[in-house]
DNA sequence: TTAGGGTTAG
């Protein structure tokens, strides 16, 4: 921190400012930190040095070891002449997004030529897209240079089209390698385990390694979890020779994924490090497992540890924060997010966009949307369920038909929103023509949430007999959404006897949900059949339910 | 003259 503040005229007897700005960089490099950073990368320019090819490659650097890379993709755009020494520190900078292609593009209209540094860092972008045509391009590339047999060349070759899903090329660059190592391995283990799909072909290519690592135990530990395997994942984890932070936290993600919370949280809680990651994961498996409490009480417990959360981390705590709902907690979560400056990426803006919809502040759900450079399917269906679900019909309609102005592909969540906004507003031929070109233009199985959506449509127009059809037309078979939506139908028109039919179901379905109970017996005493309504209140007393127990969600 | 390649967890 003090290094930054120093002048220009060090006392290492610097003869220019160039040695001595080089040299505060140098200091920076054991433990990057922004602030002073920035001061050092000021200075450079006040003195005019941003052009040095070689102080900008120690920037570029030191920004993307604090992982801003757009910082340090500007600081090389700055330098009117890049060595090649600059574009290989620029393309490793951005090979964990497709930018760097572009920076290769740049140098090949250069009289500049890449060298084996060049290639790995590009082909990690070809992965991170991932791309295959451009993976397929890069190895030409690789092939007229003759950089192929580099040994980090080959074995980024095999992990690139490992995570473009060409396992055949993955294994033709292994098989004609003449000198492989263990890295070679791993990349081809990695290939094959990572799917988690074909566990047997992982398991020749392990058995088969001269040497494995604790890398290559991992990867076998990641595919099982990935295959749902949690027996054998957790096997290799207890025979392998050594562990690292990241086996544990492969452990914790194959627990979470597989909806073992418990499993997860102890080996959480005795694991003998924890970073980052493991934070993030143990935090965002309670979030995705419907655990918004767990997922919170864990993000504070963070802050004490010392540990600061990253926009993965956030993502989780956002969408817990967005199930319990809550204009209060809302808010604070999106001006933690401000505060402490973590990167508004497009996951992040769309998981504050669905927690503020779904708390009802449409105002601020649309303008982070708004700040969304490119929104996806899935900021479009966060925006359009909460409208839907808050009585702004018209307008969830009105951005799902920008959506599809826009070419991007609505999916089954984006047809919940849709069919909700027909059915609050009482389009039932808007609805009904939907719901035909989610099945056929789109070829998306209906859910239980769209039978529930159409049911409810059905039942607010009076169609009780089409809805109950509906209800009965399911293939997974009736679902309490559907049900309970045309029972509150069955009480709005007065029919007890399709009421009888799926209340009869509904009790089945959820015997301890009052409301079902509740509705039939204000359905006979609308028709002045007090005996019944008292006969289904016997009932509950007899299942031991109470009307109390049912409603006291309403106080929390 | 000097600097930098590849494999495992979100």
């Amino acid at each position: 921190m003090q290094a930054a503040a120093l002048p220009l005229k060090s006392k290492h007897h610097a003869n220019n400012k160039a040695d001595t700005a080089a040299f505060l960089l140098k200091q920076q490099c054991s433990s990057p930190c922004l602030p002073s950073l920035k001061q050092i990368h000021a200075q450079i320019l006040r003195s005019n040095l941003h052009q040095n090819n070689s102080l900008a490659s120690t920037l570029v650097s030191l920004y993307a070891s604090l992982s801003l890379s757009l910082h340090a993709f500007l600081v090389f755009s700055s330098v009117p002449r890049p060595s090649l020494y600059l574009y290989n520190r620029t393309i490793r900078a951005l090979s964990k997004n497709p930018h760097s292609l572009l920076v290769y593009l740049q140098m090949t209209r250069t009289p500049i030529k890449p060298d084996n540094f060049t290639f790995p860092f590009l082909l990690n972008s070809c992965a991170a897209i991932p791309s295959l045509p451009h993976g397929l391009e890069i190895h030409g590339r690789i092939v007229k240079t003759g950089f192929g047999p580099y040994l980090p060349v080959a074995n980024a070759l095999i992990d690139m089209y490992g995570k473009c899903g060409d396992l055949g090329l993955s294994r033709k660059v292994f098989d004609e390698m003449i000198v492989r190592d263990v890295v070679s391995y791993n990349a081809l283990l990695g290939a094959h385990a990572r799917g988690g799909e074909d566990m047997a072909s992982a398991r020749r290519v392990f058995d088969g390694m001269p040497v494995r690592n604790v890398i290559s135990w991992n990867a076998m530990v990641v595919g099982y979890a990935n295959c749902g395997d949690l027996e054998s994942a957790r096997w290799v984890f207890e025979e392998m020779p050594q562990r690292n932070v990241v086996s544990w936290t492969a452990m914790i993600v194959g627990y979470t994924r597989c909806g073992v919370l418990d499993g997860a949280r102890a080996l959480f809680e005795t694991m003998p490090e924890r970073n980052l990651v493991s934070w993030t994961v143990m935090i965002n498996g309670y979030a995705q497992n419907g655990q918004p409490v767990e997922a919170l009480a864990l993000f504070r417990r963070m802050e004490v540890d010392r540990m600061k959360p990253d926009a993965f981390t956030m993502t989780g705590v956002i969408s817990a924060s967005a199930q319990l709902g809550g204009t209060e907690l809302a808010n604070s979560i999106s001006s933690y997010v401000e505060k402490n400056g973590i990167e508004r990426n497009e996951k992040v803006l769309t998981a504050l966009a669905d927690m503020h919809a779904k708390c009802g502040n449409m105002e601020e759900a649309c303008r982070v949307f708004n700040e969304i450079p490119e929104p996806d399917v899935f900021s479009y269906s966060a925006l359009i369920t909460g409208l839907a679900s808050h009585g702004y019909g018209i307008r969830a309609l009105e951005i799902f038909g920008r959506m599809q102005a826009e070419n991007i592909e609505p999916d089954h969540i984006t047809f919940v929103g849709v069919l909700n906004a027909c059915s609050h507003m009482g389009l039932i031929n808007d609805g009904l023509s939907f719901w035909k070109s989610m099945i056929e233009d789109y070829k998306i199985e209906p859910g239980p949430d769209h039978y529930a959506c159409m049911v409810d449509m059905l039942g607010r127009a009076g169609q009780l007999n089409e809805a109950h059809g509906l209800i009965k037309s399911m293939p997974s078979g009736p679902h309490c959404g559907a049900l309970g939506a045309l029972l509150a139908a069955c009480r709005t028109y007065d029919d007890v006897e399709i009421a009888e039919s799926v209340a009869e179901q509904l009790f089945e379905l959820e015997p301890d949900n009052t409301g079902n109970y509740m509705l039939l017996a204000s359905i006979y005493a609308s028709r002045e059949r007090w005996d019944d309504a008292a006969r289904v209140r016997e009932v509950m007393n007899e299942r031991g339910i109470n009307k109390l127990a049912g409603c006291s969600w309403i106080e929390n």
